[in-house]
DNA sequence: AATCCACAGGAAGTGCTGGGCG
DNA sequence: CGCCCAGCACTTCCTGTGGATT
């Protein structure tokens, strides 16, 4: 080996991380702690898929990082393994397809049926699908994970087509599987489409500070080599996590970003200290990410309610930001929106958490949104500095009157 | 008790994109 | 080719409203 290849291989062979990949959230371990009695009820509900026949409809509950869609994940493919052709798995992600439309579609390439992305009607994509799933002659399970985000952004249209559609299959079946972390969103839900989609139902619980613990023992001990955690890492990564509702998702997230902080300060050891960075990185990186990929007008938007908060005013209202929006737009030769757009659009920016909106009525003075910032100055910048077309108002909003 | 502000936010419609079908 | 479709960003028009002021 030259001293080339050995500049090459330092790189290569980490000194921290033995396989991180164990460690990102859409990977499916072998063992799934603290969630035998949700796999075991699963696997019964769709054990009569073995013998040919139709499981019932499931709806699995619970909050973002419970292990909802590993489960899912994990007994399929267990039962698949066992069952082999005879069965068709698939998995749909319903705030990705997250339109009727697209979900039929995405059902539809599970069954090798190509369906361009657009053009067809809802209804002729059904149609194919029906027509394909039945001269397959097959069970179908479908997951559909995040299906409030499909509800109640397009409705519940085809989540009733499929729960009837066994009414018109002659060779084939299809069981449904439907995650949700919102638990009222079945109030949206038609009844009858409510009751077939819930003839099982399965609630996950939010993971204790001690379970959140065996797991990421589990996960480290493959992802990292031995001795590089200090010892409280992982309990520091489990407690932040069990505050937030018992994500696993976010313990596992920390403990990730935690050893790639460590591995870029060229460290030996994951400390506590590189779990705090590791906080911190990942919530910048959420709003940084967001403000990036706003579209224009929604950059301008903040960039008044920031030049508001500048200017120390006391109550920023929905007026207020509308005027000095309007003014960025003539000094960027755009046309302004309408008031009722950049309503919609601030609370865009609230539901993203950029923005606090909240209504509030000052009685003779009227009723409308009190409006503050949601993010650091420092986020705000980062996001929308690499932005050419703003990028000189964001200085002018810093100065003072 | 009535008024009225400054909007919130629903409903419906428009124009455009990117694609299909016959 | 002309027409249809879904989805999206947006506009137009609208009704509703909490509470300080009259």
């Amino acid at each position: 080996m030259d001293k080339l290849d050995m500049i090459f291989e330092r790189m290569l062979s980490s000194r921290i991380f033995r396989n991180r990949e164990v460690l990102r959230p859409d990977h499916v371990p072998d063992e799934l702690p603290h969630r035998e009695e949700q796999i075991l009820k699963l696997g019964a509900i769709l054990a009569p898929a073995l013998k040919g026949a139709r499981p019932s409809n499931v709806f699995i509950y619970g909050q973002t990082g419970t292990g909802k869609t590993a489960v899912a994940k994990y007994v399929l493919r267990r039962l698949k393994a066992k069952a082999g052709d005879k069965v068709i798995t698939a998995y749909v992600n319903c705030r990705e397809a997250d339109t009727n439309y697209r979900v039929l579609a995405d059902l539809c390439s599970f069954l090798d049926i190509h369906v361009p992305f657009t053009g067809l009607s809802t209804a002729e994509v059904l149609r194919r699908f029906i027509k394909g799933l039945d001269r397959k002659g097959k069970l179908m399970i479908a997951v559909l994970d995040e299906i409030d985000a499909l509800v109640k952004k397009s409705g519940d249209a085809v989540l009733y087509h499929l729960t009837r559609i066994n009414a018109s299959l002659e060779r084939s079946r299809l069981s449904i599987i439907g995650i949700t972390n919102d638990l009222k969103f079945t109030e949206y839900l038609d009844a009858r489409v409510k009751s077939s989609l819930g003839e099982e139902e399965l609630v996950f619980p939010p993971y204790t500070y001690e379970e959140l613990k065996d797991i990421l023992d589990m996960r480290a001990q493959e992802a990292f080599h031995e001795g590089v955690l200090e010892e409280g890492v992982i309990p520091l990564c489990a407690a932040i996590a069990a505050k937030e509702h018992g994500d696993a998702r976010k313990a596992l997230d920390l403990l990730r970003v935690a050893g790639e902080i460590a591995e870029r300060e060229g460290a030996t050891k994951v400390t506590e200290e590189h779990v705090r960075k590791a906080r911190r990185e990942l919530e910048k990186d959420r709003v940084v990410d967001v403000l990036r990929t706003l579209p224009l007008h929604s950059k301008l938007v903040l960039l008044s309610v920031y030049r508001l908060e500048k200017l120390r005013i006391r109550e920023i209202t929905t007026g207020e930001i509308y005027n000095l929006y309007k003014e960025l737009c003539k000094a960027l030769g755009l046309d302004p929106l309408t008031q009722r757009r950049v309503s919609d659009l601030i609370s865009e920016l609230d539901m993203l958490g950029i923005l606090n909106a909240r209504v509030i009525s000052r009685g003779r003075y009227g009723r409308t949104r009190r409006i503050r910032l949601g993010i650091s100055e420092r986020s705000l910048k980062e996001g929308l500095m690499e932005d050419p077309s703003v990028r000189g108002l964001v200085h002018w909003s810093l100065l003072s009157s």
